[in-house]
DNA sequence: CTTGCATCTGTAGTAGCTACAGATCGTATA
DNA sequence: TATACGATCTGTAGCTACTACAGATGCAAG
C-alpha cells in the first residue's frame, strides 16, 4: 500500500494507477514496442522513469481519442524525433478526425433506421412483425 | 460460370454472390451455429436451400444494422420460433439503438476534442505543437 | 523469517472475420 | 472420355487491442 515515488522509479503498478492503464496492457505495449523496455530491479520487477510515465499518458490520450495502436506508433515516431515536424502530427490528426466522423456518419444512419424500425412496431398487435420483416430483406 | 438455381440447391459461391457475404463467411457463421450445416452433393460441397438463404441475408442486414453475433443469434432464436414474440424483436433492438446512440455520443465528443485540437495547430509555426501538447496531458 | 500482496513469464481467450495452403470437386470443352 | 481449370473443401493462423488466467517468484512489513 505505497504511492511513494521511490528514487529507484515507479513500479509497473503505480504506473497503472497514476495513468489508469492496466498492468497487463502496459505489459502489452511493451511486447508490441511502444512502450520501451524499462529498467529492472535485481529480482526482475520493473521500475520505469518519468519519461516512461509521460509516454504512457500519450499513448492513453491518444487511444482515448480513438487513434488506432498503428497510428500511435506514427505518432510516437514523429515525437521521439528532437526536431518533430507539427505539420505531419496535424496531418495524422486531420485523416483520424475524418475518419471519426465517418462513423459518426454511419451510426447515424444505423440509428435513424433502427428508429424506423421500432417506430413502426406495435410491440406484437401486428400480424408479421415489421422488425423482423426489415431484418429479412434482401436489399 | 452458372448463376443457375439448379434444382439441387445454392452452391456456396452462389449464396455469396446473392447475399453479398464472403465465402469464408459463410463457412464461419456455419461453424458458429448461426448458419445451419446445409445438405452436401455427393462430392462433399454445400448445397444451399431458400430458407438458408433468406437466413443469410438476415443476418447480413443485421450486422449492416450494428448487431453483434451475439443479438444475431438471440433475434434467430426468437424467429425460429413458430410463434415468436415481436415485442422481444422490439425490445432488443430498442437497447442495440441505445448502443448506437451512445457510440454516436461519444465519437462526437472525439470529433470535438479533435476538431480544437486541429484549430490550435497552425502547422509548425507554433513553437510547441498544441495537437502533441494535448496528447501529454495526464487528465 | 514468515506472511501476503505485487509482479513475473507465457499462453490462451475475446469478436468477427480474413487469408492462406494443399487437396478435392465439378463441369465445359477437346 | 480425358483434361483442364475454376470452385469448393478442411484446417489453421492471422488480424486488433486487449484481458485473463496459471504457476512461479519478488519484495517489504511485522
Amino acid at each position: 500500500m505505497k504511492n511513494i515515488t521511490n528514487t529507484r522509479g515507479y513500479m509497473i503498478g503505480e504506473m497503472s494507477r497514476k495513468t489508469g492503464v492496466n498492468i497487463e496492457t502496459i505489459r502489452y505495449y511493451e511486447r508490441i514496442a511502444i512502450m520501451p523496455k524499462p529498467d529492472r530491479t535485481e529480482g526482475g520487477n520493473r521500475q520505469y522513469n518519468v519519461e516512461q510515465l509521460k509516454r504512457l499518458f500519450f499513448i492513453r490520450r491518444s487511444r482515448e481519442l480513438g487513434f488506432s495502436i498503428a497510428e500511435i506508433r506514427a505518432l510516437l515516431e514523429m515525437v521521439d524525433q528532437n526536431d518533430f515536424s507539427c505539420s505531419e502530427v496535424h496531418d495524422l490528426t486531420v485523416v483520424h478526425l475524418a475518419s471519426v466522423k465517418e462513423k459518426v456518419a454511419s451510426l447515424k444512419k444505423l440509428e435513424k433506421a433502427l428508429s424506423t424500425m421500432i417506430a413502426q412496431c406495435n410491440r406484437g398487435d401486428v400480424p408479421n412483425c415489421p422488425i423482423v420483416d426489415t431484418l429479412f430483406e434482401m436489399a
